[in-house]
DNA sequence: CTCTGTGAACCACTTCACAGCA
DNA sequence: TGCTGTGAAGTGGTTCACAGAG
């Protein structure tokens, strides 16, 4: 029974929905110092981003003694702190498979350069897109290429905009570069290898949760 | 199979896990429909879509007795069945706020248009863009019009794709049209009154998630 | 026999409540 | 005093295990 516990980042394992309530917590952090804010409360600032003020206090207690008692959680601190948490401090490569039109309104998108993400290079297998770029000049490689620039750029995410029959195809080839961690657009189920990360943003699956709504008179419920 | 299907204890309210399930149960189903099969036991469809055989089990069982005792499910039936608890039987009109180029992405994916949604038109508030139509011939319409199509197509979902800045405006004139199930491309928090379902699909906070994965060491997780 | 439907155990995350520090 | 950090209680969803239908 060890008495010295010290509360070191990561003994353990962190909820995947604590990670996405640091990125809420960041951006009201964003906003409250634009304000000129300088500390707040995990009150307040749990009624600033619409949750409990006990669960903020213990996300963040996760990765040490962060706040200040009487006092609360100095903003700008807690901001640099959190961007570290998340990576974000440093910039990431990003590629985009699938130069279609999902794929080039993801590469123009400025949220994403804005956070600390570049997306380098698009990839097609459209012979008559390849070797072109998008309207914001990001280049459009063969597929083939894809473990050269993943290599060269040190490409940590890759994203996936390609029509679901291809997509696990493009996510083998993706893992078989190195890349670990991947945002899938495209609907339908794909496999990963453990260790390998992947997030899916399927909009026909939300558009199915939607209709279940309306179609089983709406109840008032919780938003996500 | 008897159409004598008992309605089931709607009483109480259906988790949103689940009605999530619904939908990846549904499409397994489409391929095993696809593919001839005719029935499948719970632990068959289990392994096809990767959960536990009794979680399906409990999610089917809140809409009746769908399943037949040492035979499992027939597929076409419980195809039928899911289609209608979904609302997929019948088709839904959906507009698109914001004619940029995630807008105009959305609107010419053939996706929706195969599951029953309809897009029928976009709005935006660039005079160059208004009166004119996307790739697909969707009409795109001043955002002042929106209660008039809402009105006349009955549209029943609407997608956001503005920028952040102009994200909860949208939303309260859309909700003002009567429009109760939202789906949010645009990142931050929206406030929507009660029996208003907003659901978000925020590609920064995926992308966030995936950054604070790899700065913390990949760690074997689950995948989303 | 096989497989569903389901109570009970289990587990993960959230909220409550309060000791203790500035 | 006001607030954080945290054990304890609460909540909700998943898995287990089995009675019972076909």
């Amino acid at each position: 029974m060890s008495d010295a516990w010290k509360r070191a980042p990561l003994d353990e394992p962190i909820p995947e929905l604590t990670t996405a309530r640091l990125s809420i917590y960041l951006r009201c952090l964003d906003q409250l110092h634009a304000a000129g804010v300088e500390a707040i409360p995990s009150s307040a600032l749990a009624r600033h981003c619409g949750v409990n003020g006990a669960l903020i206090r213990k996300d963040l207690a996760r990765f040490g003694e962060l706040g200040v008692r009487g006092v609360g959680y100095y903003v700008a601190h807690l901001r640099r702190h959190l961007r570290q948490i998340l990576g974000l401090d440093r910039r990431t490569a990003v590629v985009i498979i699938g130069a279609g039109r999902l794929g080039s309104a993801l590469a123009g998108y400025g949220g994403f350069r804005d956070d600390g993400f570049d997306v380098v290079a698009l990839f097609d297998t459209d012979a008559s897109k390849i070797g072109g770029a998008t309207r914001d000049g990001v280049p459009i490689h063969a597929l083939d290429d894809l473990p050269a620039v993943v290599d060269r750029a040190a490409v940590a995410i890759a994203i996936i905009a390609v029509p679901a029959d291809a997509a696990q195809d493009v996510v083998d080839r993706v893992v078989g570069c190195g890349v670990r961690a991947i945002l899938n657009f495209s609907p339908g189920a794909l496999r990963v290898p453990a260790g390998v990360k992947l997030k899916n943003m399927d909009a026909t699956l939300a558009l199915e949760t939607l209709s279940f709504f309306l179609a089983s008179g709406p109840t008032p419920g919780k938003d996500t």
